[in-house]
DNA sequence: CTGTTAGCGCATTCAA
DNA sequence: TTGAATGCGCTAACAG
């Protein structure tokens, strides 16, 4: 049988609230003895099963996720999956707000993550904006002892304990190894079509996207990006008149969001169908336009795999529980036609 | 606050004992006060605390998983991973135990899967080999009440609760978009590698593939398919034969296993790189493969998350408790070498 | 600094 | 057919 904390309690010699402390590391206990607990521990091989753990403390982990009011499917489809967390909450033991900040604005972020300090939540997940005010408005949290989660764009250099995302670098290698296939052995033109550049995962993808053309692709010249705000308006004029301007383009990758803008400015563009397309995010545009061969290709990211993981692994660093490596790795999904799920 | 048993007990104005009854469809309750229960459960919302339960029960989830005994890199990969959930055994309440089966052997299946009816245990996850006698031993266990779920190759046919694993079609028709973009758009033939038709899953993506190639890439000719069963040496064999037969070869499908054989084979072919390949699962072998270029992409299947999954479904089927179709469903993902893991 | 005791939400004897 | 009482493994008052 699994040890529980009455044989160890048996075998240190003392009471149950003594064995109780020294697990959850209260004071009040002589070194003497919570070295025979801890002997007993180790010796027993003793787990605390934390379902009981949690029963006993009516314990409850209140998360908040700081999301920004971005209107594109992707954010709308991340909040969707955060609500969906809520309405299983009761049988998770959670109990998860969220806050919404102004998209792509430090300071918005920054204040809400500040607010959330007196607040003391057991964790803390963001989309972060790529500022060093927020770096260090999250090590503040840090600080405070609220684990802190980045979701979809990482901030590497903050004390963030964890990021639930994809290795944005490996997308941008992956989407130029592909498009570099996809279009045919002659030298031509790729256009690329990002949000903004201040964003860390956009700029991210260009830099693996770049990196991968001009090594593996050298006959392919990689236009500069358009930056089009993830805004399906704006990315259209500006795309559009960059399919007008040059006929030399054989491919497009799209790294941000915004591509309602993006097909129709293909829709009206000369040799729409000799022009290999690969976006980012599976939405009903992007999922619409493989199925009619418009875009060849889909990276994503599966928004409800971040969300749950990003929870699991914020009731993990709150136990100080470890966590299952494997299971919280947030793949890039790659979708053609063929299978979307 | 979440109402419990004790809430329920004092609305129906009836006892812990009975409201535990009704809750556990267990004899020995009046229809009048099973409605009354019943009402009140309903009424309040009242969803019962599964870890409560659990601890109380002292429940251990007793699950065997019947593997076969290959020796491929994925199989082994998969006993790997059902290893990692043995140790993780105490902390998920379950007992899990392997057996092994010869290879596609269907009576040696059977006979195990009957063999597990006695047992008891709370759930069977196998490796489906594709005959009617398995299927007939898959439905006696679930009559006798033991859910079922397949692993990798699935019996649909059957009455198994649940299939633990990718698309197969989808992932033949996912090749096939691949592999005839790799390929230029000059006419030429391209060789297919199975392991055996006799299991689902090669059959399956040999036919997604086949689709997709006359659809769309109707200038290029499958060949017929080799059957290599998954062994090394047989692929090396048959593969090298075709490859110096014919020299109009421009691609390589393997659908199944020994792929060490198939890169053998392609490192003595005349004109080996211009030969696009695409493969299935990522193992030492074709990643090593990938990062030198002699395989294009890979397709795979998560074994860890195939495993895990199982075990979650096979637990909630024991308690009729839902499961998170999200959660479970098993990804093609799709590796070039430059998003490798 | 240490121990006693009650109770978290539920299941299960054992009586009535 | 029903109910009272006890315990699962752990935590947290409250005493000493």
């Amino acid at each position: 049988m699994k040890p529980t904390v009455h044989d160890i309690a048996a075998v240190a010699g003392v009471s149950l609230a003594t064995v109780d402390r020294v697990l959850n590391r209260r004071p009040g206990v002589s070194a003497r003895t919570r070295d025979k607990v801890e002997a007993a521990v180790s010796t027993l091989g003793f787990v605390r099963d934390v379902a009981a753990a949690n029963l006993a403390k009516g314990r409850v982990y209140p998360l908040t996720f700081v999301l920004p009011a971005n209107d594109n499917s992707f954010m709308r489809d991340l909040e969707a999956e955060v609500r969906e967390a809520i309405a299983r909450a009761p049988v998770e033991r959670t109990a998860i707000s969220i806050v919404k900040v102004p998209p792509f604005d430090a300071d918005a972020l920054v204040r809400a993550l500040d607010a959330l300090i007196d607040e003391k939540p057991a964790g803390v997940a963001l989309v972060a904006v790529d500022a060093p005010d927020v770096v260090a408005a999250v090590d503040r949290l840090v600080e405070a002892g609220i684990p802190v989660v980045t979701l979809v764009s990482d901030l590497p250099t903050s004390r963030r304990s964890h990021f639930a995302g994809i290795d944005n670098l490996a997308a941008g290698r992956t989407a130029a190894s592909l498009l570099g296939r996809f279009v045919g052995r002659e030298p031509s033109s790729i256009a690329v079509v990002a949000g903004s550049l201040l964003v860390r995962d956009h700029r991210e993808r260009l830099e693996g996207f770049r990196a991968v053309m001009a090594k593996d692709y050298p006959h392919l010249t990689v236009l500069d990006a358009i930056e089009g705000r993830d805004d399906p308006a704006v990315v259209e004029r500006l795309l559009g008149a960059e399919l007008d301007r040059r006929g030399d383009i054989s491919g497009i990758y799209s790294l941000g969001a915004g591509n309602r803008g993006l097909l129709a400015a293909l829709r009206s563009a000369p040799r729409r169908d000799r022009i290999a397309v690969v976006a980012h995010e599976l939405t009903g545009t992007t999922r619409e336009a493989l199925d009619v061969g418009l875009i060849d290709a889909v990276l994503n990211q599966d928004a409800g795999h971040e969300v749950r993981s990003a929870i699991r692994v914020l009731k993990a660093k709150a136990d100080g529980a470890p966590l299952l490596a494997g299971q919280e790795r947030i793949r890039i999904d790659i979708f053609l036609k063929d299978n979307l799920p």
